[in-house]
DNA sequence: CCTACCGATCGGTAGG
DNA sequence: CCTACCGATCGGTAGG
């Protein structure tokens, strides 16, 4: 359970049949075979199949927390433009970490609620915390009336399922790319919020 | 598989496990436990546990169908105030059938792709249709004004897959009204598509 | 709707 | 990373 690379194979290949099957239509002799090793093998470099899938979920949950701070951090505009800007950039880096690897993304989106019953208490709490930084955003701009008076809490979660149903649909070779999509999202996104007269 | 009561109870039961633990992560011993009685007395009743999902993502499909056909039938309001009002109806439809039934609709949404290759295939052409019927909504708004200049396509999947995650988070008893969230979704829905100087 | 049973496969361990 | 193996459970059938 030292080689790096060769874990790296596994989830990759485990992230796929995860995607395709769910975790548990997935068999510990499915993902073996995939790396081209037998069944009991793979035991050699991973302690469970929840092992994996907890590694797979772990690392999309950093990963969305990552894109988020460097939105918070990094943007020196926030403070200028307001909510709006705030809120398309958070919805761009979203939209970038699911396009980044969409496998992975999936296995996150759709199969966390098959981790044990600790660990997905864990992931609960982060997707709850993560969701809370889209409300905030929105949250301000509700405030200082940039935006329509809609209940932010429930258009936080409007705007980041939609979002994360790219996973079901979202193919690097389709006809738009992670760019198109993010612009396009961020826009719908920020329209949605906007108050009926449009943006001032 | 005659009476009719028993397997409805049978699906009901299978609904919520399927919602639960997924497809495979429910096994028909799971099933007939719910239902107090034995595992291989299920098959009094079903053909096969695929037989069971079939059944409740099949009558999930008819149930969205039938909605928009009364919006797109039925409502005389269509012609005059056009394709905002008509998007805000199928959103609306779109919500009820979701909400009057969540542990059905989570299994439409999330475990079709478990059913077989031909079955999934004729739930999947159905898919596309119904989702053809927002997109045109969107187009013809695009088209004479009303909406922004956006991509149809991607604005109907962004829309409907909001739609969607209801099923990963509403509850009968939460804090939100199945009216409340119609309401709520639908106002999103339609700004998400405005024009940038606002309605007209 | 039950008991009894089927072959296949499950996740995982032992021991090299 | 392999072979050999474990007990448990899988979906489903036979026969009543």
């Amino acid at each position: 359970m030292v080689e790096t690379t060769r874990r790296r194979e596994i989830e990759s290949a485990a992230s796929t049949l995860f995607r395709e099957r769910g975790y548990s239509g997935t068999s510990v002799r499915d993902i073996a075979r995939a790396v081209d090793i037998q069944g009991a093998s793979l035991y050699a470099h991973v302690s469970s199949k929840q092992d994996v899938l907890w590694s797979i979920v772990e690392r999309m949950a950093s990963r969305f927390e990552a894109a988020a701070d460097v939105v918070e951090a990094g943007d020196p505009g926030a403070l200028v433009f307001g909510p709006r800007v705030q809120l398309m950039s958070l919805v761009r880096a979203h939209v970038r970490v699911l396009t980044d690897d969409v496998e992975a993304a999936r296995v996150f989106v759709r199969e966390w609620q098959a981790l044990e019953a600790g660990r997905r208490d864990s992931i609960a709490s982060r997707r709850d915390a993560y969701e809370a930084r889209f409300r905030a955003a929105i949250d301000i701009g509700v405030e200082i009336g940039a935006f329509g008076d809609i209940d932010p809490a429930l258009t936080a979660t409007y705007i980041l399922t939609a979002l994360n149903g790219l996973v079901s649909w979202y193919s690097p070779t389709g006809r738009l790319s992670p760019r198109t999509i993010a612009e396009a999202y961020a826009d719908l996104s920020v329209r949605a919020v906007q108050p009926p007269g449009g943006p001032s």
